[in-house]
DNA sequence: CGCACTACTGTACGCTGTACGTTAGTGCAT
DNA sequence: ATGCACTAACGTACAGCGTACAGTAGTGCG
């Protein structure tokens, strides 16, 4: 018995020596040059990634691959993978000012909702992160000037204290909510077509009221920024007519 | 030059025979009998799992050990794990059936969206699970039958085909919405308590809306039913004033 | 020149979902 | 009874994940 494998790498290729041909072409990457990376920058990359490729695709490895750096290089920026992400989101929404338009109190709101609404729907990854973040972070509610700013208005438009805050609590999860579903479905074709045949094959008689409003439901569903809006507008319409408004 | 080793297999622990202690106890599991299982089966446990454990905690393997039984033997009832969300999410949300209450139609309406509420704040995960499907597969609108119920009844309140389909929508991204933002902050003790500390410390000067109203912010944030029930109100009272509105 | 420091890297571990092939229990035809 | 087709349950393996840890190379300072 002239060689007898150990225990181990019961059946390796033996066909070949392993080391010229195991490393199939690792693509070696020279070492990245010392000042080649920076916290800024690697958000930057995650934040294009993340918003190109989607939430699921994104993964320390691909982000480092898309650096031309190793991956361990993030490492040095970052405790990890969730405190990238939070730095990604807070850069995202502290660079977020609210538009200061002119007009009456409730139009201003207005315009600053429609903002808000349009920066997330323009950013799924982040509103995604905004909304999965598992809550022991910290919390940062849309944006903190976004937020004083809106709870300044509402005061402004004669409510009181604490209208004012639950007020801003209803806009808020209303944008998120609103924000959420229009990633989701509304601009995915193929959701969209999905939820047509739904709608066409439900049976009338389990479900009258669907069956008849589907072309509506259905046009609504194509048209979110008008959903959002019109919420909106339902939201503002019950806030002027709050009985302890003294304007 | 009297033995090397291979090129793989570089430093084995070579103290001992592997075959003998490699093996750690893999808790040989008996092979469970022919009928133990079954996809229902195996959505009440996954169901428990989830809104147990949390999301994050949940996985083929962790489910098929609580079940007494090899990961494969999942695949066999699920094509995969997005199968068995989904099965588990659309499970829940068929069992549901809105509360039929009486009253006026606001009455009714008002009740149903608190039930849809609170179903969705008592099952933390299948709201997740909601919320970020990836939109790709089927959609199912909170459930089929309350949202037919909800639009009969907004048309009974006068609402035009439009109106009815447009404020339904409304009140469906603030549920999920509102119902999010509590599972993810107002019933986590800890997010709390960093919420609070994060008011408490914001300059005044910057955000002087923001630190006059804290208390009120607080209060609504630890009062996550109250807040929901009031934006829906908001939304209702804004229904009552629509111009369309023939009653 | 050498030394401390640190930005970057490679390897490895434990985890994930799941493709694939194997085993064993069941019911039916013979 | 005996064999056979079928399939529920299983074990193994693989690629990919986040990241701990140890190594390496380039920088700036004594």
């Amino acid at each position: 018995m002239p060689f007898t494998r150990p225990v181990y790498a019961p059946d390796m290729p033996s066909e070949q020596s392993i080391a010229t041909v195991a490393p199939p072409r690792p693509a070696r990457r020279s070492r990245a040059p010392r000042g080649s990376l920076s916290a800024e920058l690697i958000i930057d990359h995650a934040l294009r990634l993340m918003d190109e490729r989607g939430l699921e695709a994104f993964s320390m490895r691909a982000l480092a691959e898309d650096l031309g750096v190793g991956t361990m290089a993030l490492y040095t920026y970052f405790r990890g993978k969730d405190e990238l992400f939070r730095a990604a989101r807070d850069r995202v929404l502290a660079a977020y000012t609210p538009p200061s338009t002119e007009g009456t109190w409730d139009q201003q709101l207005r315009a600053a909702c429609l903002a808000v609404h349009e920066l997330f729907t323009g950013r799924p990854a982040v509103l995604r992160l905004l909304a999965e973040s598992t809550g022991q972070d910290d919390f940062v509610d849309v944006a903190t000037s976004s937020m004083d700013r809106m709870l300044g208005l509402l005061r402004e438009g004669g409510l009181n204290r604490e209208d004012a805050a639950r007020a801003y609590g209803t806009i808020s999860r209303f944008t998120i909510g609103s924000a959420l579903r229009e990633i989701r479905v509304c601009a995915r074709p193929e959701a969209l077509e999905l939820f047509r045949s739904r709608i066409a094959a439900l049976p009338a008689e389990l479900y009258p009221h669907l069956a008849d409003l589907g072309p509506e439901v259905l046009a609504n569903a194509e048209d979110s920024p008008g959903q959002y809006e019109y919420g909106l507008d339902l939201i503002l319409s019950g806030l002027r007519h709050l009985p302890s408004r003294d304007s």
